[in-house]
DNA sequence: CGACTCGGACTGTAAAGCGC
DNA sequence: CGCTTTACAGTCCGAGTCGC
C-alpha cells in the first residue's frame, strides 16, 4: 500500500523524551495512618518531581513501531514552572481540573515509557539512513522513496564469542521483598491514593502539611483511609491545599492552619532551568502550542559532499586493525559515577550528584 | 519544508559468570 | 543447568544541513 507513514507526520511535537536515565524512579514512602505526617522523601532524589495536571486530550506520544496507538497514560500534561520563589506542592491538589483521582477513578499508572520497539532486522536502506523499518519487505520506507528494489534485509554480523569479562556484581539477589534496611535509596511505594509522578518532571516540590486529606468528592466527613471507629475528621476546616508554597521551605501561604507543623520540606533544590524540553524544533510551525526549548546546540560537523553516500559507518565500526583481543578480561562498559546527573550536553535535566541519603523515615 | 546526515540513546539478545 | 549480568551489534530518534 502507498499510504503514507504513520510516523512521518510533522506532529512529532512533545516528545516525551525522558531523557533521563534508567535509574529507579524516586517516590514515596506510605503516607502515615489517617491524618498522620507524611515522612520525608527518601534518600537520593532528583530536586524536583510533582504532579502534572491531567490532559485529557493527550494521545500516544510516540506509538513504537508500526504499533497501533494505544492508550497509555492520557492523563499527564506539561506543567508550567512555577513563579519565581514558589515550588509546586506535592502532590498536587486532587481537586484540580479532570484529576482522575478526584473523579474517583483509579490512578493511573506512572507509565514507565514506551520502549521503542526494533525490528529484527531492518533493510538496508534504513539501515543506512538511520530510520525506521518494518517487517514488511519492501518496506514501507523504501516503497515511499521509490527503493522497493532494494530492500533487502543486511547481514547480522557474528557476535564475537571468547571475550572474557571481569568478575559480575549481583545486583538482584532476592528479587521480593521490600527495600528492607537499604539507605533509604530504594524507591518505595507512593502515598496510597496518590498517582505516582511522571519521570523528568522538573520542578521543585514539597510535601503536603500535616493533616492533609484530599477532600471527599460527596463531601462526607471521613476521607477514604480512615479507621472504622475513627472520629469524624474536621476534615473540611483544612483549607484548600495550595498549589505551590512559596521558596523557601518551612513558609506556607499565610498562616498556616491549625496543626500544620513546620513544614517537613525536601531539600529541594531549585532547578535552574525548569524548562522541560518539549520539542518544537526550530523551523516547524505546526500547531505552536507551547514550546519554548532552550535551543539546546548540538553542534555536528557535517561533511559535505563526500564519502560515498549511506552506510554511514557508526561507532562498532571497529578498529579495522584488526588485533586480536589478546583474551584479556578486561569490562567494558565502565559504571556512571554518580547517580542522577545528566548528559554532559544536552541535558536539562537534572543534575543531581546524590549528596546525602537521607533516612527514610525521620520524621522530622 | 522535505530529504539527508549522522551522533548517540536505546533495544535486543547472545555469551560469560555464578549459585546451587 | 538455569538464571543473572554484560556488553556486542543493530535500530532509529531527532538535531543540524542542504537544496528546491
Ligand atoms: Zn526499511
Ligand atoms: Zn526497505
Amino acid at each position: 500500500m502507498s499510504s503514507e507513514p504513520a510516523k512521518s507526520s510533522s506532529s512529532s511535537s512533545a516528545s516525551p523524551q525522558e531523557g533521563a536515565q534508567p535509574q529507579p524512579v524516586p517516590q514515596y514512602a506510605q503516607p502515615p495512618p489517617y491524618g498522620g505526617h507524611y515522612p520525608p522523601p527518601p534518600g537520593p532524589y532528583p530536586p524536583f518531581y510533582a504532579y502534572p495536571v491531567p490532559d485529557p486530550s493527550h494521545h500516544d506520544p510516540n506509538a513504537p513501531n508500526g504499533a497501533p496507538a494505544q492508550p497509555v497514560a492520557p492523563f499527564f500534561m506539561a506543567v508550567p514552572p512555577p513563579p519565581p520563589g514558589m515550588v509546586y506542592a506535592y502532590p498536587m491538589p486532587p481537586t484540580a481540573p479532570g484529576y482522575p483521582y478526584a473523579a474517583g477513578l483509579p490512578p493511573p499508572q506512572p507509565t514507565p515509557k514506551a520502549k521503542r520497539k526494533q525490528v529484527k532486522m531492518a533493510c538496508t536502506n534504513c539501515a543506512g539512513a538511520c530510520k525506521r523499518c518494518d517487517e514488511a519487505r519492501p518496506c514501507d520506507r523504501c516503497v515511499k522513496y521509490g527503493l522497493a528494489e532494494t530492500c533487502v534485509d543486511g547481514v547480522r554480523k557474528e557476535r564475537k564469542k571468547g571475550i572474557k569479562r571481569g568478575p559480575y556484581k549481583r545486583k538482584n539477589r532476592n528479587a521480593s521483598g521490600e527495600p528492607s534496611t537499604g539507605e533509604g535509596d530504594q524507591p518505595v511505594a507512593a502515598p496510597a491514593g496518590y498517582p505516582l509522578p511522571p519521570e523528568g518532571y522538573p520542578f521543585p516540590f514539597v510535601y503536603p502539611p500535616y493533616g492533609y486529606m484530599p477532600p471527599p468528592a460527596d463531601g462526607q466527613q471521613h476521607p477514604e483511609g480512615a479507621p472504622n471507629g475513627a472520629p469524624p475528621m474536621p476534615h473540611p476546616v483544612y483549607p484548600p491545599y495550595p498549589t505551590m508554597y512559596p521558596h523557601p521551605y518551612g513558609a506556607y501561604p499565610g498562616a498556616p492552619p491549625m496543626g500544620y507543623p513546620p513544614m517537613m520540606g525536601a531539600p529541594v533544590a531549585t532547578s535552574p532551568n525548569p524548562s522541560a524540553k518539549p520539542d518544537s524544533s526550530g523551523p516547524a510551525p505546526a500547531n505552536g502550542s507551547v514550546s519554548a526549548e532552550p535551543a539546546k546546540s548540538k553542534k555536528r560537523s557535517r561533511a559535505k559532499g563526500e564519502e560515498g553516500s549511506r552506510s554511514h559507518k557508526k561507532h562498532k565500526e571497529a578498529r579495522a586493525d584488526d588485533g586480536q583481543p589478546s583474551g584479556e578480561a578486561l569490562p567494558k562498559d565502565p559504571p556512571p559515577p554518580s547517580p542522577f546527573v545528566g548528559h554532559p550536553e544536552g541535558g536539562p535535566a537534572a543534575t543531581f550528584n546524590g549528596p546525602e541519603p537521607r533516612p527514610l523515615m525521620a520524621t522530622m
